[in-house]
DNA sequence: CGTTGAGTTGACTCCTATCAAGAAATGTGG
DNA sequence: CCACATTTCTTGATAGGAGTCAACTCAACG
């Protein structure tokens, strides 16, 4: 059935960008009822509004997300009120990873700005993974590649001056915007100051301030939540110098 | 044939202990022959040297390691020259989750001291994973764990002070000594004063100093790798006035 | 018994947090 | 649509925590 076939290739590329879950079955070729399969537990939930939650800390765990448009932040609730960003989740990332091992997520997950998000139920994922063959694969590596990005971050976090990190942020930024088809030199900031500084541990004002001082050395053009790399070629230096370690501190999935 | 039976039961038990799996069968309540399966596959290779190698930065990625006594160490290598330590592994922790994304392993681990490891080739563990049920949910709650530390990470590396760090640090060793059997209170560090600091993003001078202080708030006493801790609550609570997410930075598996 | 590496301690410097005030943008309600 | 309130961002001044440099002690080891 020639046609079917057809019709299934197609189906693969619109159920997988539909489901956001491209990452996980193309490299696999997968067989086409598989795709199918994969594609009938996904939800498709209505858009997120800016600072809707997706699931806060302590809520019960049962699915993973999935993100379609916008921004997803994770973060957790310090005791003493200030709270501390731990994840921006761009288009074809996903979220949630964290709750499987309790049962309840460690961390919660808002919107920055209108965002889509596609559910995938865990459990049914596990039904699927157990049975399609190369998906528990898939799946095995996915993980594996958020393990693989604290390696980055304890380099980015550990040893690196404010410069560096910013830098290395704004490249991160850059590659996983390229990676679904945006700009890579320019684009919108979804977060704050506050929030580019808590997840890098920094204050806000030295966020802003190097901001300016990227602007002032030409390397960035600056407006707001508008970025604008004039210089990508001095960002990457500015990490190489001290350390190269930074590669995997947020390639796409 | 209830004799079976029992035999199999100590199977569960000494195979569990011998494969360092045990974290990842005992919750499930595996078949007896599901154990054996699992056991089989383990290696047993000889003890390792303090400096030898289980892989390093590059090497490929075919099976995941199991620590039963020692410690590991995992650490990249700056251009620079300098290393960042990136994790410490005791024993009933898993090392060379890293590799499974890419095939290749993204840092080096190497023993601390003499340091027996089981081997798990990890195309034959997916090959359990994919028929025992059960054993795939409890890998996937192992990775998820790993990927839960990362918050807490965040949360130490980006917000605290060095006195929190260092104070997080014992607490953690603690907990998982003690959950391995040993003493919660008091251990030998089998890492040095440079390595310690660089996992917390201290200079070793500052993790030194750190010592000597918490030895004269009578917290601890310090005699070169030898540690006591004398006053539990006092570290805890140096903890709980900035924050209180570090809780999950590492416990035992 | 000299050599080497690890650890300690002190002096000094610098990066970045903090505090503070003003500017710009965003949102709100009449 | 405008005035007011609120939040975000910027910029400056100051202070403190931790890094760096350096000298010394101590233990391990051949």
């Amino acid at each position: 059935m020639p046609q079917t076939k057809v019709v299934s290739l197609e189906k693969l590329k619109t159920a997988c960008k539909n489901c956001g879950l491209a990452k996980l079955c193309l490299p696999l070729g997968l067989e086409n009822n598989d795709i199918e399969r994969l594609d009938a537990i996904v939800r498709r939930n209505r858009p997120l509004h800016r600072g809707n939650h997706i699931f806060q800390t302590g809520s019960s765990f049962g699915s993973i997300y999935v993100v379609k448009s916008g921004t997803i932040k994770s973060y957790t609730q310090c005791p003493n009120g200030t709270e501390q960003v731990v994840g921006f989740h761009l288009p074809g990332e996903v979220v949630g990873l964290d709750g499987i091992e309790t049962g309840k997520h460690i961390c919660s997950a808002k919107a920055l700005e209108t965002t889509a998000v596609c559910e995938v139920p865990f459990s049914r994922l596990e039904e699927l993974t157990a049975t399609v063959p190369g998906l528990q694969h898939q799946m095995f590596r996915l993980m594996s590649k958020e393990i693989s990005k604290e390696t980055g971050l304890m380099v980015l976090l550990g040893k690196s001056t404010a410069e560096e990190r910013l830098a290395a942020f704004l490249l991160s930024l850059s590659v996983r915007f390229h990676s679904y088809g945006f700009s890579s030199t320019e684009f919108n900031l979804s977060m704050s100051r506050r929030e580019i500084g808590s997840y890098l541990g920094l204050a806000l004002e030295t966020v802003s301030r190097l901001f300016t001082h990227f602007q002032e050395e030409n390397i960035l053009e600056v407006d707001r939540k508008h970025i604008k790399i004039l210089e990508m070629e001095q960002l990457f230096k500015l990490l190489s110098d001290q350390n190269g370690c930074l590669d995997r501190l947020q390639h796409p999935q």
